[in-house]
RNA sequence: GGAGGGAUAGCGAAGUGGCUAAACGCGGCGGACUGUAAAUCCGCUCCUUCGGGUUCGUAGGUUCGAAUCCUACUCCCUCCA
């Protein structure tokens, strides 16, 4: 199977520019690529993944990718998929949400790296130097107005306004294409479906600069939406980040294994390295024994084995085992340190404490005495595994462990840890 | 600058003097079922020491009583200049 059959089947491939010419190309020869990222935030999401995980599939079909860190588009601000005017951020910021992305990017797949094979370079580096009046003389005078207007992105602004700054976007990106066409021989640009403008204007600014008979692709990916419709990657509390410091090991285990059954197939394919045959297998699994969660598990484990590591997996299931089997009373005070250390945690001090003042006053575990009381009699909190339903129990050093630690559940799966102090 | 329309709980949206702490929908929380799923169903969703207290853009006023009437102000939308 070629990389673009394969990503074909992976179901990646929203719109290419030339489908034949870049078939044909990647047979023949290994070619560079690139897929950027604007370092408007400090760590990725997973749904910034996608492409990277593209990347990284073209690598291990012999190309040669090209992480870009936009330190320089960044600082403008790119407006696709927006429907207003982003607030700037200080250079200082861009600068070290570039460097918190760029070491994100070495670890997860050692970009910048010999052996790994996937460059890194940030355009902060050309752009930066480059004055303004060669900027309007060189690449400037190659873009038609009437063109840029007609962008989606940009026309879609039109009535509630766009700034000279974020209507420049797609030309400094589209210098970045050519700078890496030039310098790096890419020859592709992936992206996600709302960089086709910003793609195709690149491609435009080739064939201007270096003649019709420049060979350069774009190929985007489609947008990622749940079955029920919603956009993927955003939990009730926010995305799903992959630095451990903003969601969990724990957490980020979690959020795959809870996937419907009607997309795990799907991110399976997307996210992860396993073969066909073995997707094919866990597909059949979810027809066949949904209740196993087979491909969920799968999902979760290859995710957080690759964005973490195989401890940090370990960990995480270890945990869930522990949670979700209910059975945490025997446990003892030093495996509750290390089981419940990604869980919300507070602190109380020792002794004893009016349960609905220790969930609301002392840990904010719940937010109104009036919600404390309703869960109580619902029968929803339970400490150290067992259910309490008197509005006025007491707290004491029976409910902890060692007296060094309080598990508070409320609910079904969350899990609360009080240190006693 | 002129003429209208609007601002209600996390969001959307009813409500035009007392029966309104405020319908309904969404979201959120809890529960049942289950597979830590989906769908469905049930309960809750301003605070409370359970006496009550504080809410309907802001500040005043009328009234026994106001989200509802009056005045001023702020912000938003539409049309005109």
């Amino acid at each position: 199977m070629t990389i673009l059959d394969e990503l074909e089947w992976r179901g990646a491939i929203n719109q290419q520019t030339d489908e034949e010419g870049l078939k044909s190309l990647t047979e023949e020869k290994s070619i560079a690529l690139y897929c950027g990222i604007d370092p408007s935030g400090d760590s990725m999401h997973v749904g910034h993944l996608i492409p990277f995980m593209i990347l990284k599939r073209f690598q291990l079909a012999g190309h040669k990718p090209v992480i870009l860190i936009g330190g320089g588009t960044g600082s403008i601000g790119d407006p696709s998929g927006r429907n207003s005017e982003r607030v700037l951020q200080t250079m200082d910021k861009i600068m070290d949400n570039a460097d918190k992305l760029s070491a994100q990017m070495r670890k997860l797949f050692k970009a910048g790296s010999e052996e790994s094979g996937i460059k890194l370079v940030n355009n902060y580096d050309w752009l930066s130097g480059l004055s303004f009046l060669d900027f309007l003389r060189d690449f400037g005078k190659e873009f038609n107005i009437n063109t840029m207007l007609a962008k989606d992105v940009v026309s879609s602004r039109l009535d509630t306004g766009i700034s000279f700054t974020e209507f420049s976007y797609q030309i400094i990106q589209s210098v970045d294409f050519l700078h890496l066409f030039q310098n790096e021989d890419v020859q592709l640009q992936i992206g996600g479906s709302d960089q086709w403008g910003n793609i195709t204007a690149g491609l435009d600014l080739i064939r201007k600069k270096e003649g019709p008979e420049a060979k350069a692709f774009g190929l985007t990916i489609p947008l990622l939406l749940k079955a029920d419709g919603t956009k993927f990657g955003k939990s009730a509390d926010g995305a799903i980040w992959l630095d451990p410091e903003k969601t969990t090991p724990y957490e980020f285990y979690q959020f795959w294994f809870n996937q419907d059954d009607r997309d795990v197939v799907k991110y399976l394919k997307y996210f992860t390295f396993l073969t066909k045959d073995e997707i094919d297998e866990l597909a059949e699994q979810v027809e066949t024994e949904p209740h196993k969660r087979a491909a969920q598990k799968a999902l979760a484990e290859e995710m957080t084995r690759f964005v973490h590591s195989q401890e940090a997996l370990d960990e995480a299931i270890s945990i869930s085992q522990a949670l979700f089997s209910g059975d945490i009373q025997d446990l003892t005070a030093d495996q509750i340190a290390t089981t419940f250390k990604d869980v919300p945690s507070s602190e109380a001090a020792k002794g004893e404490h009016n349960l609905v003042e220790l969930l609301v006053d002392i840990t904010g575990i719940e937010p109104s005495r009036r919600q404390a009381r309703e869960d109580i009699k619902n029968g929803a909190i339970r400490l150290k595994g067992t259910q309490i339903q008197d509005v006025d129990y007491v707290v004491s050093e029976k409910d902890s462990y060692d007296n060094r630690f309080i598990i508070v559940r409320k609910g079904k799966k969350k899990y609360f840890l009080i240190n006693l102090v």
